[in-house]
DNA sequence: CGGTTTCTTGATTGGGATCAATAGGAGTGG
DNA sequence: CCACTCCTATTGATCCCAATCAAGAAACCG
């Protein structure tokens, strides 16, 4: 029997700032990215929020939720988006049956823990160059990965949101735009960016440190 | 059928210093815990490596080499330990068997995730003071979980260590302490730590920011 | 013991936060 | 289409926390 067969797919469009879940609700899918983009935010104990993440086309969102069964952050469509819920009950009756969707599912998460932990754990001990370096070359790297441009895409989230996700303030992260575009590195036009050289970018990030 | 008859479970010591599995290493066996204590580093893309958790005694090693099949990171005993190893792939197996096994796993790797995440989060938007009272208060709390003083106890790492895993360098971490020590939030003396005040701790913590 | 690692404390520096002011776009309604 | 407002981005000036450099002291160990 085919999983599409077992599975029911619904799709849901939201609006630029519509919530697709919040932190505290109940979790009962996962979501599937279908078209558009999506910050997830964590609300820290001091009551500040916090970027956590940027989701992009062809990624999977939720996967947070599964352990306390109730979403851990906030997702938020940063532009008009198109999802495809996926319910975990079904999908975790059929891993029961289907020995390789459970390896596949294991595998996922555990990609997961090392993705999320891999990038924070590179920030704590960059500055702020080497931060949005690392930003940009992710980005490129992700919109490459779904079959857009490497070297020029829009940024869809704001200053403060980047700043946010990387640690920085909006004015550090605008400064350093700045800069980087007064070396060659990139254009950048308010939201727009051009990346002129890649290379530099990478040397940028891989900058020793002590 | 038993879980214990169908795992072999091997048992083996270690040696203060001595590495339970380096970075890049085929990943066979997830490890609990008997006694002893941990530390993981993991090596950055610059060649720096920097602590990303200890692990103390009831604690699972090794969740993070499901997905690349190898171990991502350097695992090595900070005191004399001992561990017991679970190999992976009979626990997958039998996974595919017992329910109940597999949804507690799903929620382990998931709570990984999450507690990883909170950690790191909250460490981008701490100061010094802030980062160690949370670090002090983290320890106090798993001893606690595990039967030990909640109050007292012996810091098995060293301030470099620390300050690895916290993000700040070691005479931070050192005058840091002293500090809260002249505030009559602890007692240290080198690595035994008499927490006086978490209460006074707990608001260092969460002293708002913005 | 001497040698080594670990910890503490002081003096100075620097990167990013903060405060502040202006400019640029986007959306709305007349 | 323009005027108005709001949100976002840029840039400058100043300040502060933690890094860095440096020197001793304390503990550990063969």
């Amino acid at each position: 029997m085919d999983v599409a067969d077992r599975l029911v797919f619904s799709r849901s469009r939201l609006r630029r700032g519509d919530c697709l879940y919040r932190a505290g609700e109940r979790f009962s899918s996962l979501y599937a990215v279908r078209n558009g983009f999506f910050k997830s935010t964590a609300m820290l104990d001091n009551g500040r929020d916090q970027v956590t993440r940027f989701s992009m086309t062809g990624e999977v969102l939720g996967l947070d939720g599964i352990g306390p069964e109730r979403h851990s952050c906030n997702t938020i469509a940063v532009e008009d988006s198109e999802v495809c819920a996926i319910p975990f009950a079904g999908l975790q009756a059929l891993a029961q049956e289907i020995p390789s969707l459970q390896r596949h599912f294991f595998k996922m998460m555990s990609r997961e823990i090392e993705r999320e932990h891999g990038v924070m754990l590179q920030l704590g001990s960059m500055n702020a160059e080497e931060r949005l370096a690392m930003f940009l070359l992710d980005l490129s790297q992700r919109f490459a990965a779904r079959g857009y441009s490497r070297s020029e895409f829009n940024l869809r989230m704001t200053r403060a949101d980047i700043g946010s996700y990387l640690g920085l303030k909006l004015e550090t992260v605008s400064r350093t735009f700045s800069k980087f575009q007064e070396q060659g590195l990139i254009v950048v036009q308010q939201k727009w960016i051009r990346i002129r050289d890649s290379a530099a970018l990478k040397r940028v990030m891989g900058r020793e440190r002590n």
